[in-house]
DNA sequence: ACAATACTTAAGCATATGCTTAACCATGCG
DNA sequence: CGCATGGTTAAGCATATGCTTAAGTATTGT
């Protein structure tokens, strides 16, 4: 999911999202991209759970999936909670200089 | 920055020195791959404005950067559906940044 | 029916990524 | 000094990624 995140182009696709559902061509526009590279973007939003299709005719139409970005979101909140403590353990580890392993 | 935490191998080391600061190579005793590898992944990282790193004699010390992770998880924020706001409690409790975390 | 529209699939290609090994500094220590 | 420790640099390699063009398929409009 956060590799799926890692492309700008991507990104700019889900911010289209955000305004509302948009088809496939509707979402290549903006990009200077042929139409088959922006389906592989969609294809990789969409295997990693951040937006859904449904196709209607010959038209298929993206949108955000609800919460799609919340386990992300868990992740980061996981890492950012316990930050403010460690800045007081650096001073400790470098003091004590911790002993390293032996074996090997 | 997205790009730095696509990789399962760079959020470890992440979660790893969420308890604390590290060496390079207590970083990289978990993982089954070579120093040079960790290394690399490291870089990554800091380049990400994730972590930062100082050297004392012959060892170089990693350290989560405070906040470092703010920068991703706005732009996630931002992205969150404004129709379901029911389901948000998580969303808002990033918005206001709390360093109080009592769900889960 | 015919043609335009809206994708879809397949193949290929240049570059990026993640990893390796080998060799190389630099520091700590008996 | 001599040597282990901790890290760095360089080179190379297999695979992944992002993109292309070409050639489909399926619908819709005239």
């Amino acid at each position: 999911m956060f590799h799926a995140l890692g492309d700008a182009s991507r990104r700019g696709m889900v911010e289209r999202l955000r305004r509302g559902p948009a088809s496939v061509s509707e979402l290549a526009r903006p990009f200077a991209m042929s139409l088959p590279a922006v389906v592989q973007h969609l294809a990789v939003l969409e295997r990693a759970g951040v937006v859904a299709s449904h196709k209607v005719g010959r038209v298929r139409t993206y949108q955000l999936v609800p919460d799609g970005l919340v386990p992300a979101n868990h992740w980061i909140v996981q890492q950012r909670l316990p930050q403010e403590k460690q800045l007081d353990r650096l001073g400790d580890h470098l003091a004590t200089s911790t002993p390293t392993d032996k074996e090997h």
